[in-house]
DNA sequence: AAACCGTGGCT
DNA sequence: TAGCCAAGGTT
């Protein structure tokens, strides 16, 4: 057997683009992942895809691409749904200004531009949402444009190869971008079904991802590691520091007939954070001084953790309604969410029934009084509909923890 | 141009 | 009840 060569500790080779990515190809075709993405030849999915990816991990864009595909299986589709569908189908995945502007960017293709997304990067760039990465990425996956990614991978992975520390000047951005365009391998003289830019850009990408990663490095298996200047964890800046906050939410159940039903509120229009989405009450923090609550959770957003105390009380029960809506209701799933709104009840202050099924925990059911009602307004659900609105990833975590939410199925990969 | 926008998993 | 950060874009 013939003695393999170990990787050479010598110095780092000069960076030679046709070496370099003849590499990285040959590495990718062996470890390339087996996403539900790749080989799909639909620009409208490697533009969903892209728009998921966006700061979110590969794991959890899996579990939500196929659904919202089978949903919304066309940009036509897409920019004839509302809104709150597109927000319901988007709900856990967070950054929700991405699926708005997505939704806007489907309505503009499908009105203004004859449902045909554009074709190069530099148009695509003009869509709500898609900024100078998506533009390159879709336009050369989808379309075989010469054009180089360059996304945190991409960058991390330049940085250590060149040898630089983490910099967010413009000489550095520049000099990251015109390297990554650098190693572009060149286009096919003919017409083929190969796209070696879109290989490359995901090969890129997956080698940020899986072996250039941000702590320990498996530099070992890189297979640019003689071209590496660094072969390491290099220099990065100060992060900004996190904060903590504690906040209460109220989860309250009534049962109408043989449905069970959970109160939501809806997020201010002009909320910052998750305008319009539904969630659990929020409840003052004083109101639960020295109680002790049901659930207590872990909830990150952007450089804040909230630490999460929910209580729960049950309020008694309204007979079913003379005109029995309800069923229907249930039944209908791809109903709009602002349907269930209008034919369920508001919550009317005066109407509350504080009545406690157990009696002696008179206590515990005095929360709901404590909810600012004139800010948020309130509606009742029903438990089964719960998978199809736009809530919160923090009440959806709430609900399927306390079993109020049943976890939706995911969907089969079709082959 | 720095700050903001969500979430989950890993260490 | 700590910190990091991911297939970024917008303001």
């Amino acid at each position: 057997m013939k003695k393999r060569s170990s990787p050479s500790l010598d110095a780092p080779q000069p960076l030679d683009p046709a070496v370099f990515h003849a590499a990285l190809l040959k590495w990718y075709k062996r470890h390339a992942r087996d996403l539900p993405w790749r080989g799909v030849d639909d620009p409208y999915a490697t533009w969903l895809s892209e728009i998921m990816l966006q700061q979110t991990r590969v794991a959890t864009v899996i579990e939500r691409y196929q659904e919202f595909l089978l949903r919304f299986p066309t940009i036509r589709a897409l920019a004839e749904a509302n809104e709150d569908d597109v927000l319901a189908l988007w709900s856990g995945l967070g950054y929700y200004r991405r699926a708005r502007m997505l939704h806007r960017a489907a309505q503009f293709v499908t009105r203004e531009l004859k449902g045909k997304l554009p074709r190069t990067a530099e148009e695509l760039r003009t869509l709500p949402g898609v900024g100078d990465y998506t533009s390159a990425a879709i336009a050369s996956i989808a379309y075989g444009e010469s054009v180089a990614v360059v996304d945190g991978n991409v960058e991390r992975v330049l940085l250590r190869v060149l040898g630089r520390p983490e910099d967010k000047g413009a000489a550095t951005r520049a000099l990251i971008q015109e390297t990554a365009q650098s190693l572009i391998p060149p286009q096919p003289v003919r017409r083929t079904r190969a796209n070696p830019c879109g290989d490359h850009n995901q090969a890129m990408m997956e080698l940020g991802a899986t072996i250039c990663t941000p702590r320990s490095p498996l530099c070992l298996q890189c297979p640019v590691l003689e071209l590496c200047q660094t072969r390491g964890e290099h220099i990065t800046g100060e992060r900004t520091q996190m904060q903590s906050r504690t906040v209460a939410h109220l989860l309250v159940r009534r049962r109408r007939g043989t449905r069970e039903e959970v109160l939501l509120s809806r997020r201010p229009e002009d909320a910052s954070l998750m305008p319009n989405m539904l969630e659990l009450p929020p409840l003052p923090i004083d109101a639960v001084e020295g109680l002790e609550p049901v659930l207590r959770v872990r909830h990150s957003i952007t450089n804040t953790n909230y630490y999460v105390m929910i209580f729960a009380e049950r309020i008694a029960g309204l007979p079913p309604q003379t005109e029995d809506l309800s069923d229907e209701i249930a039944l209908v799933t791809d109903e709009t969410v602002t349907h269930a709104v209008s034919d369920l009840s508001k919550l009317d202050p005066e109407d509350i029934p504080f009545v406690a099924e157990t009696p002696g925990e008179d206590d515990e059911l005095s929360l709901l009084s404590a909810i600012p009602t004139a800010q948020t307004d309130m509606f009742w659900f029903p438990a089964t509909r719960l998978p199809a609105l736009a809530i919160t990833g923090l009440t959806r975590k709430v609900l399927q923890r306390l079993g109020v939410m049943q976890i939706p199925k995911p969907v089969r990969r079709v082959p």
